[in-house]
DNA sequence: TTATTTTGAGACTGATCGGTCTTTTTTTCA
DNA sequence: TGAAAAAAAGACCGATCAGTCTCAAAATAA
């Protein structure tokens, strides 16, 4: 890799954790001058602007986090196990990126705020609905779960609840919070089991 | 009332919109001015600074989310009808204060952040669990819902459960996500139900 | 109505914000 | 190794930030 590109993934692999824990507002350039020690004219050399960082940043977080979450949950068993996986995973604490989901802390910093970062957000939350209903789909065609269950509406239940006990346990420090909304959820999905 | 408790309040009223929307660290006290009419050295008198003014218009804004969610459902009949009246009440759209749920908004915005916003936020989500369980608990009293069911972890599930489908609901647009996730968790509930 | 107190206006401050620009350093390629 | 190109440094910019302070206006009490 030519030296720019590799000063530039640098630059973002260092700036994801800061925006996700501090948000676009709060991150400043200041702190994305410490984190990847470099100067300010180092980085402005990369990105036309703290928003195009943060937007580089952002969907590195995704995939980081999309590997950490969905990534290992597709490899187990497809179907039913992948459901539970991926559940599993989402309740695991240490991440490569500290600060929660970034597609829900773009949905509440942007609620009435940066356009392109939301749009982004939405982008990616539609993506992972997507896996979610590969997966419920893949449990419907095992015969392990049954037919009627409405693969998109089960996957957006799965997703909100989750990522509501996740910013709750964050919330209140709490390790229970997550566990226990995996057991609720998981109690919902037998009711659909063949 | 006298003129300055007046104007203290007149401020809150004005602010708590404006906090709740933007959060604390992008609510310049320019917007307050604005939205309140006063200029700088009104605000100040009555507010030590931001942050003073910051817990003020969040106490007051939790306190109107309160009415709104469990105000009317605690008239209902005491037991079920309350838990079954709150999940609707927090699906309806309009509020006096938009922007979501102010403690949502906070936990997720303070999370490595203000650290006396945050621990608002902790006080005013541990009163709402109080409140939720009491209402499963006159549930379990009247022979609704079964004994064993355990009312703080239920109480958390459908708060978390809620909270994750309203920020989905803003994030997306899509005003059938609260009603959809309401209906999985009353479903849910129904498994409890003698 | 007058004296006193409370309240609000608004100019001002220093710090910090994101962003620009010139210059120096480093890399690259001939 | 030397010339050209790319990359990074860091001084600098205007705007905006939260917060201060003085003084005039308004409310209150006598």
């Amino acid at each position: 890799m030519a030296k720019g590109q590799e000063t530039r993934q640098h630059i973002i692999e260092k700036s994801a954790p800061i925006f996700n824990k501090l948000g676009f507002a709060r991150a400043s350039m200041a702190d994305l001058m410490t984190a990847t020690g470099l100067e300010k004219g180092g980085i402005y050399r990369h990105f036309e602007g703290k928003e195009e960082l943060a937007c580089a940043a952002f969907d590195y977080a995704c995939a980081i986090k999309e590997q950490e979450w969905f990534g290992a949950a597709a490899k187990a068993q497809p179907g039913f196990a992948q459901i539970e996986k991926f559940i599993l995973n989402f309740s695991a604490v240490p991440s490569k990126i500290e600060g929660g989901c970034p597609i829900f802390n773009a949905a509440i910093e942007h609620d009435d705020g940066n356009r392109i970062l939301k749009e982004r957000a939405i982008a990616a939350y539609e993506q992972w609905i997507l896996r979610l209903i590969s997966f419920i789909e893949e449990a419907k065609k095992s015969g392990e779960l049954a037919k009627k269950v409405q693969s998109r509406k089960t996957a957006i239940f799965i997703f909100c609840s989750l990522e509501g006990a996740l910013a709750v346990q964050r919330l209140t420090k709490n390790k229970n919070i997550l566990p226990e909304q995996r057991r609720f959820i998981l109690k919902e999905l037998e009711a659909f089991k063949n």
